[in-house]
DNA sequence: TAAGATAGAGACAGTTCTGTATCATATTCT
DNA sequence: AGAATATGATACAGAACTGTCTCTATCTTA
């Protein structure tokens, strides 16, 4: 450990910038803002963050882990059943994106507002969305799934399908859909819904 | 019929405008992109519109109304045939998202990069939404749906989450994963995927 | 205590953005 | 032809943005 006011300065720097950049977006919310929020200098946001595209990077990456220590944490009561794992993720996910806290999906927000696939941050969302996808697809073949591409697909649908949701609905009147994320999880689909 | 040079100027920059919204999105595109590109004057511009969150609603009610004739058209060969109707619309659904025309949905993006919910565009986006999946909801009755609340939902997520990879995944490489939307479509779902 | 690394404060440059003002020109309708 | 309207071109104001520079203060470590 060297000191600890860099590291306090450079996590300060990062925990306000993924607030503002989780709750407004990343082009909305300039430099300025952010250490202006956060109390630091300016120069010091400069010297632990080459860019403002760096520090995207940067939050996404910390997203990324986030979100896999998240994952793991929610599966882990059920070591030895996937198919427990994969509800249990999903419980987890519904009770994410129906609270206040929730405001989307940073990958997803990164990938709508640069949508050229060469831009870094853009490059993360597309590497994090097929790895958890590869995780689902492994979960569904450890569950035994018949077909576990067409579940890992549709598992994705609903989580991005909530993610996305959650955006739309702010962080207030957010049940009027998505009471019903458990449901859709449960249901058989609209094929056998619909008398051919 | 007044002139015809003040409604193709109009034409032009909307045109011109709804281009650059889609492909790139709404705050990465400042209006003097979009008079440049079109050839129009600044002072053009702002005579039609009153400021470039006028342009982007006045973008998104026009996408409102050719995302409806689009739908309707669709849906036209079977007028009687309510599921016929609900499958026709996705399969048009999936050949648009696959084709390199489409760079995702103008009303999530929206609602992406302006999560304020008394933004004008915002709310054109809920209701938007709201309309379509009220449709589905129509549809899912008339076919006899045994749930057509649930069966609604789910062809809302499956339409959005089709808008999203095709945002995710460029123009190109677009394969991947909506090869198989016909297959997320007619497929029973993941609990009947997974054994008990 | 002394040295070195880090942070704070604020001015600054250069660009880009939205929106306005001005004036000349072209087109349309009477 | 003449009047009204719409457009083009361009300069401009004012703000916001990213990124840099300088100087001073603080804090750790030896």
């Amino acid at each position: 450990m060297k000191t600890s006011s860099p590291r306090s300065a450079r996590q300060q720097i990062l925990d306000t910038a993924a607030d503002l950049f989780f709750r407004e977006g990343y082009r909305a919310v300039g430099v300025d803002t952010i250490i202006s929020r956060s109390g630091v200098a300016k120069m010091s946001l400069y010297r632990h963050f080459s860019s403002k595209d760096a520090l995207i990077v940067a939050y996404l990456e910390r997203s990324n882990e986030l979100f896999w220590t998240w994952f793991e944490q929610a599966v882990s009561p059920h070591p030895d059943d996937p198919r427990a794992q994969l509800v249990a993720f999903f419980e987890a996910l519904e009770a994410y994106v129906s609270s206040p806290i929730c405001h989307g999906c940073p990958f997803l927000h990164v990938a709508t507002e640069f949508p050229d696939e060469t831009y870094p941050g853009h490059r993360l969302a597309l590497e994090h969305k097929q790895a958890v996808r590869a995780r689902f697809h492994e979960m569904a073949v450890q569950a035994g799934a018949q077909q576990p591409e067409v579940l890992a697909d549709q598992l994705m649908l609903l989580m991005d399908g909530a993610y996305l949701q959650a955006r739309m609905f702010g962080p207030t009147n957010r049940l009027p859909m998505w009471r019903r994320l458990r449901w859709l999880c449960s249901m058989p689909s609209h094929r056998t819904l619909v008398p051919t």
